[in-house]
DNA sequence: TTTAATATCGATAACCGTTACTGTTATTAT
DNA sequence: ATAATAACAGTAACGGTTATCGATATTAAA
């Protein structure tokens, strides 16, 4: 089963690279067929899993039921925004350390690891803010 | 909507809180039905969301589609073993460095984390050995 | 440049874990 | 005891993902 060049594939891997958001197929299934009107969704996710197996992509699996593509597959950890859904990147320094770490007192082999950051995200953060000072305003005038 | 007691959340919760494994709610159905020859598939799963949002037991994502349930709530980390599928627990000391590592350079708020550490077990990997120690076996005397 | 072989396609049905609905039963409070 | 209602068993619906199928496009060979 030798793989084929397709158009289709093309236009699934090139939405997805210049991307940092972590789309789900419904997301890169929506933006192909801004070229491929006929592309099916099935064929999404097909290739997406293609992508994944000959390692051009990879899953990212945050916890909401539905699987994210992510064209980076270099070493490194996601935050997920616990109030909007966002999922960023999330560079960090000594990412082996934290291998090194859990391989202590272990029997086994650890070959990989993610690890998944939940929390508040910037612009989260700066809505809450401006959400707090209006009431305070309204509390104070009112 | 107060709770009432329920002889089936309890048996949900009882098989549960004495397994190290992490069962999905399959497993957690046939274990429960020994009991409860009726319990609907259903029922498992409604005790196990209010026992989730209750702070009872915890669920575990562990990117194989299938929700996994673990009674232990206390804070520590998984290895998944990528031949067998089993899930351990991991114990790993300095768990709050990694919060600590992952916080710099980020804007946004961390309130928790979630890791997941991927490899062969220990058991696997004795299988591994007994099998190419047979292989060896078989390819000097044959 | 035809021809043959087959990977990929679009369309859609099937799959499967999970969730929601419904009338009935069990638990709790009065 | 009785009333109020949470939880039940049974089952249908839901939604993301995967598999199937005949048609089409890509690749290699003639």
């Amino acid at each position: 089963m030798a793989l084929k060049h397709s158009r289709q594939r093309d236009a699934v891997y090139n939405f997805l690279k210049d991307r940092k958001d972590h789309p789900t197929a419904d997301t890169i299934y929506a933006g192909v067929r801004d070229e491929y009107p006929n592309i099916s969704l099935g064929t999404v996710y097909r290739n997406l899993m293609v992508l994944r197996d000959t390692g051009k992509i990879r899953t990212v699996d945050v916890g909401d039921g539905v699987i994210h593509f992510d064209a980076d597959t270099s070493e490194h950890n996601h935050f997920i925004c616990t109030r909007c859904g966002r999922v960023e990147d999330l560079e960090m320094e000594s990412i082996d350390r934290v291998k090194e770490i859990a391989a202590t007192n272990f029997a086994g082999k650890i070959t990989g690891y993610s690890a998944y950051f939940y929390g508040i995200c910037e612009s989260c953060l700066t809505e809450q803010k401006e959400e707090t000072d209006r009431l305070n305003r309204e509390q104070t005038t009112g």
